[in-house]
DNA sequence: CTTCTTGTTACTGA
DNA sequence: ATCAGTAACAAGAA
């Protein structure tokens, strides 16, 4: 699923590729992808106009329009993808079974733009969703995340000041966007793992030393899978199409009922915490 | 057939 | 304020 480091892949290659880029046309098959306006506005208001920068918060995407007041967003949710073509036939890195033929059967948006080429937003499970915000709407929603880990606001003092005094399960608190955002349950359970930390331990049992490595290991995690362009568990493909290659790094996510890689005698096990499906090794973990 | 998958919001209750 | 738990959304895999 797309989380920090899958859709920081996705605003840098948007960056890349798209960026001062001219709407030509936009083709909407499923209207409840688009939130807020209805679609005929939304198209018009697109139309003709161009990115003028990417962001990202947690794992929404901001996109900056040229002259305009509004600002377009993008969450991909579960199994939303964006995926670019050059040209009919090209897409940047080649196809592989994820993307299938483009337009496919889930490609509910479509933009077009001047030189051809198109950006192609496919959504299985039609979660995600496309949303033109005014300033203030968008101020109201970035105010509801939590730090942006891998900036210089993520530092120890402020993680601690943060975390000390909670009582919740670890887990928990690393899957809560009002406290880190960009953080899901992939992540959320190799960051445990490599702390050492039982995902459902609560925060109130865990010393200053064990805080400071779980800090520690929510920048490592993260900014090692931004460096592998993220992981592909179903669905998850750059805007080229390709896969993430943190998949290779997983020590625990997806690995249930296979003998731990780092200790080579636990189990790895699987649980519910926090409502999510949890991957621990039973040894690593306290 | 049932159960599970997960990001987010809404809601209830403690 | 803090926190846990559940339903809802949707479609496919097992």
């Amino acid at each position: 699923m797309p989380e920090l480091p899958e859709v920081e892949t996705v605003r840098r290659d948007l960056e890349r590729y798209v960026l001062g880029k001219k709407i030509f046309g936009i083709e909407i098959g499923k209207e409840k992808i688009v939130k807020g306006l209805g679609v005929e506005e939304f198209k018009r208001y697109l139309k003709g106009r161009s990115f003028l920068k990417i962001g990202r918060r947690g794992k929404l995407l901001i996109f900056d329009l040229k002259e305009s007041k509004k600002t377009l967003l993008v969450h991909l949710k579960m199994t939303g993808q964006l995926i670019y073509r050059f040209s009919k036939g090209t897409v940047g890195g080649g196809h592989t079974q994820k993307t299938g033929k483009l337009p496919g059967k889930y490609s509910h948006i479509i933009l077009k733009f001047k030189d051809g080429s198109e950006l192609f937003f496919n959504d299985l499970r039609q979660f995600g969703y496309w949303k033109l915000v005014s300033k203030k709407e968008l101020e109201q929603i970035l105010g509801r995340f939590g730090i942006e880990p891998l900036t210089k606001g993520f530092n120890w003092k402020g993680f601690k000041k943060l975390i000390l005094g909670r009582k919740r399960q670890v887990k928990a608190f690393l899957l809560d966007q009002k406290m880190i955002a960009g953080i899901g349950n992939i992540y959320a359970d190799e960051i445990c793992f490599r702390t050492g930390v039982l995902p459902d331990r609560r925060i109130d049992s865990m010393d200053e030393k064990i805080i400071k490595k779980l800090y520690k290991e929510i920048e490592n995690v993260l900014a090692e899978a931004v460096d592998k362009r993220g992981t592909t568990i179903s669905d998850f493909v750059d805007l080229s199409g390709k896969s993430g290659g943190y998949i290779k790094k997983l020590k625990v996510y997806g690995r249930e009922k296979k003998k731990c890689i780092v200790c080579k005698k636990g189990m790895i096990k699987k649980v519910k915490v926090a409502g999510r499906g949890t991957r621990f090794c039973p040894i690593c973990q306290v």
